[in-house]
DNA sequence: TTAATCGTACTTTTT
DNA sequence: GTACGATTAA
């Protein structure tokens, strides 16, 4: 990819055709050279989206003379963002980082902070994340008297999101919106959530674009400011975006129209969260005089591959009409592996994996493992850490999320905004200092009745009629941060935080309970240490409300790194946007994919089919379909029927792992309720009098492949686990029952097919485990 | 009044 | 496996 660097703003005589014009399609091309006006591109997957976002944003600032700061491009990721940030300097060089581009969320949250005034907060306002808010709602449940088990907070913090979402405040919530007893106390919930944010000088997510919106509206001046400011706006993943960022973009974009959104409304997998589909299928309406360029070849996957995604997305009835297509090679038939449980599906795909990566030369770095939910990773965690198959999990619980990470951010907001109440309660008592639930609901009162925040109350704290033994921790804990807050004017940020940490005691904690959690607790407070110590050296405003605000957004999907040699597991949705030579698509079963419908809510079957439709789309040249017979969910084993998707794949593409077409049944699934029908009868693919479960016909292993692989059969360090398959010089294959004791002198009850339960001593049993 | 321990329920997707 | 709430011990 040719590169350029750009040098002065202007003066300069600028290339009237660069050559990265050079390595773009028609349709592209087009794309790329529309420059004014609004523009929707459908951009079906693997098409080269970023690469014409990309030059769109080179072309604006080489043949429009744009600077760069006079344009926003919006992501719906950290990731995406991160991406064409890198893409952006290779082509305009180190000008871009003074593009307005990143998410929507951190893009909006730095106006406010320069504009937080006109909104009564300070720019140092803190942003709540989900578990923040949470924190916040309970506790409003609570000081209403409300059983928090039967109220779940959770449900609370969804509704009141979702009206934020669409704008509608709490008096009109409580008028109009009220259907329920749930809904009444949450339209009460509400507006105390509201005033408590306020009060703690904090936004929630949803704040982070709302507020912008309430900015914009309350002050013409402002808005216009920004309007005439970004004379382009980019928007990508337009089909995720939510109400509320449709209104904010269209704020902005009403001064110079030049609204260019990328979007494929076949890739819409956030309706959860409030992505309206809408808006990408009525740009055209919304902004007249718009032009349309699909993006339709695809340059990812081969034939094969596109053949199954298109099968699968036709049986989607609402979407933009688009075909893609692809010159590369026909490439290989989709396999389809099918397992007798979780455990072996997780076994399953480690081999696979092993053996593929050694037969065709390709790194770890070439794989991914997709599934539907975060908590299937753990038994494909197993898998590969007992085959020593190097793994990098993303998503899950964030860093950024984890209860000690989450601490230590409130001591430092604490330093920057002590009226923060809520990181007060979070802290005050972390470590144990003596303080508990009575000692806070007292003090909190006394805030309430004297109209102060928590922090002026407890530097006081001895005017408070409290348990005694409290108040002392009360003073140490006041004393910390007032010390710390003298220690960071005169030293660095890291040193500040080590003393806030080793003053306090919180590290100390640790180091005092031997358990393994603690010590992992503690790796991960040093980690966060070292961040901030990168963050200080890097950052040319190393403040440390700045690195507070940057962590706030963070999310785990941004530690993925595509170069470490290492397979990447991850959630379908995770993997959006992203592409890997093999990809395995997991847990194919009812219920799970697509996902079965908690009492309540119920499942949109066609969002799930167009996740299911991203999973596909990720792959390059290898596609794995994989489903457990069994599964264990809410602690026992369940019997699953494998997804519907299968049935509806194309099956000439597909082929299970002994070469045999996958059988198409007649599907006994209503597709509107996901539910069987009363009458049908449900044909099991195993009925229960033939069914042979794959452990007992260990097929990979009677090798007819060229390459034989050695797990480690050894027992001197061996781990055993119930589950596990063996396979025994005489007995032959069999289940691991139950285990005593690890290594050589574990005692195992095995269940042999051949000679039924047996107990071993591994040391003389001589076993091979196989899975 | 607080701290530690035990039992129970819960697992959709994310900024 | 984990995170929370209830129960018990100090």
């Amino acid at each position: 990819m040719p590169t350029f660097v750009l040098k002065n703003d202007d003066s300069q005589d600028y290339p009237t055709n660069p050559p990265f014009l050079e390595d773009v399609n028609e349709r592209q091309r087009e794309a790329v050279l529309h420059t004014d006006g609004p523009l929707l591109i459908i951009a079906g997957a693997g098409s080269g989206k970023t690469r014409v976002l990309t030059y769109r944003i080179a072309n604006l600032i080489y043949q429009k003379r744009t600077r760069p700061n006079q344009i926003i491009a919006l992501t719906f990721t950290n990731k995406a963002a991160r991406e064409m940030q890198e893409r952006i300097v290779n082509l305009i060089g180190e000008q871009a980082k003074r593009l307005w581009m990143g998410t929507f969320h951190s893009v909006f949250s730095r106006i406010l902070r320069i504009e937080a005034e006109h909104l009564g907060y300070t720019p140092d306002f803190s942003i709540y994340d989900t578990v923040d808010s949470e924190r916040v709602i309970k506790m409003i449940l609570r000081e209403m008297n409300m059983n928090t088990r039967e109220i779940k907070p959770q449900k609370v913090r969804h509704i009141i999101s979702t009206a934020k979402n669409q704008m509608i405040s709490p008096e009109i919530f409580q008028d109009k919106y009220v259907q329920g007893p749930l809904y009444d106390i949450a339209g009460q919930v509400y507006r105390r959530y509201l005033e408590r944010c306020k009060r703690n000088n904090s936004m929630d997510f949803d704040d982070l674009l709302l507020k912008p919106i309430e900015l914009f509206e309350h002050n013409p001046d402002i808005l216009q400011k920004y309007q005439q400011h970004f004379r382009y706006i980019l928007i990508d993943e337009y089909q995720d975006t939510n109400h509320a960022q449709y209104r904010v973009t269209n704020l902005l974009a009403a001064g110079h129209k030049n609204i260019c959104v990328v979007g494929d409304d076949s890739q819409s997998i956030y309706s959860f969260r409030g992505a309206d589909i809408t808006n990408i299928l009525n740009f055209r309406r919304d902004y007249p005089g718009s032009v349309q360029v699909p993006l339709e070849q695809n340059y990812r996957s081969t034939k094969v591959i596109l053949k199954c995604a298109d099968s699968v997305i036709k049986k989607n009835k609402s979407r933009l009409d688009k075909t893609l297509w692809t010159r590369n090679d026909d490439g290989e038939v989709i396999t389809l592996i099918e397992n007798y449980d979780e455990r072996d599906e997780a076994n399953r795909i480690a081999r696979t994996i092993e053996e593929k990566r050694i037969r065709q030369n390709l790194s770890y770095r070439d794989f991914a493992v997709l599934y539907r939910t975060n908590y299937q990773s753990r038994v494909l965690e197993d898998a590969f850490r007992r085959r020593g198959i190097l793994y990098q999990l993303v998503g899950g619980i964030s860093f950024y999320q984890r209860k000690e990470i989450k601490d230590v951010t409130a001591y430092l907001r604490l330093l920057v905004n002590q009226h923060d109440d809520e990181s007060i309660l979070r802290v005050i008592n972390e470590p144990t200092r003596g303080i508990g639930e009575k000692t806070l609901s007292a003090l909190l009162k006394k805030a309430r009745k004297e109209e102060k925040s928590l922090w002026e109350i407890i530097m006081d704290v001895e005017s408070a009629d409290i348990y005694k033994p409290a108040i002392r921790g009360i003073r140490e804990f006041v004393d910390v941060l007032k010390r710390t807050e003298k220690k960071l004017k005169k030293s660095g940020l890291t040193d500040t935080v080590r003393f806030l940490l080793e003053e306090s005691g919180y590290l100390r904690q640790f180091i005092e309970e031997h358990s393994h959690e603690s010590l992992m607790r503690r790796q991960n407070v040093m980690e966060m240490l070292n961040a901030i110590s990168y963050f200080e050296k890097s950052s040319n405003e190393p403040s440390l409300g700045t690195f507070l605000q940057e962590i706030s957004l963070v999310t785990d999907l941004d530690s993925h790194d595509s170069n470490e040699p290492a397979v990447t597991l991850m959630t379908v949705h995770g993997s959006k946007g992203l592409e890997f030579p093999v990809v395995f698509i997991t847990g194919l079963e009812e219920e799970l994919f697509p996902i079965g419908g908690r009492t309540g809510d119920q499942v949109d079957i066609e969002e799930e089919r167009r996740l299911f439709y991203v999973a596909i789309t990720r792959a390059e040249n290898y596609l794995y379909f994989s489903y457990a017979k069994n599964r264990f969910r809410f602690g026992d084993q369940v019997e699953m029927r494998r997804s519907r998707f299968l049935d509806e794949v194309d099956s000439s593409v597909v082929r299970t792992e002994t070469g045999a077409t996958i059988r198409q049944k007649g599907s006994q699934i209503s597709s509107s309720t996901g539910r069987r029908l009363p009458g049908d009868t449900y044909i099991s693919y195993d009925s229960p009098a033939r069914r042979e479960p794959e452990w007992e016909s260990p097929k990979s292993d009677n090798s007819d492949s060229t390459v034989s692989i050695e797990y480690d059969s050894t027992q001197e360090n061996a781990v055993w686990r119930p589950g596990m398959v063996i396979i025994h010089p005489k007995f032959g294959a069999g289940k691991i029952l139950q285990c005593q004791g690890q290594g050589e002198d574990a005692r195992l009850t095995v269940f042999f097919k051949k000679v039924g339960q047996k107990k071993l001593v591994a040391k003389l049993a001589n076993l091979t485990i196989i899975g």
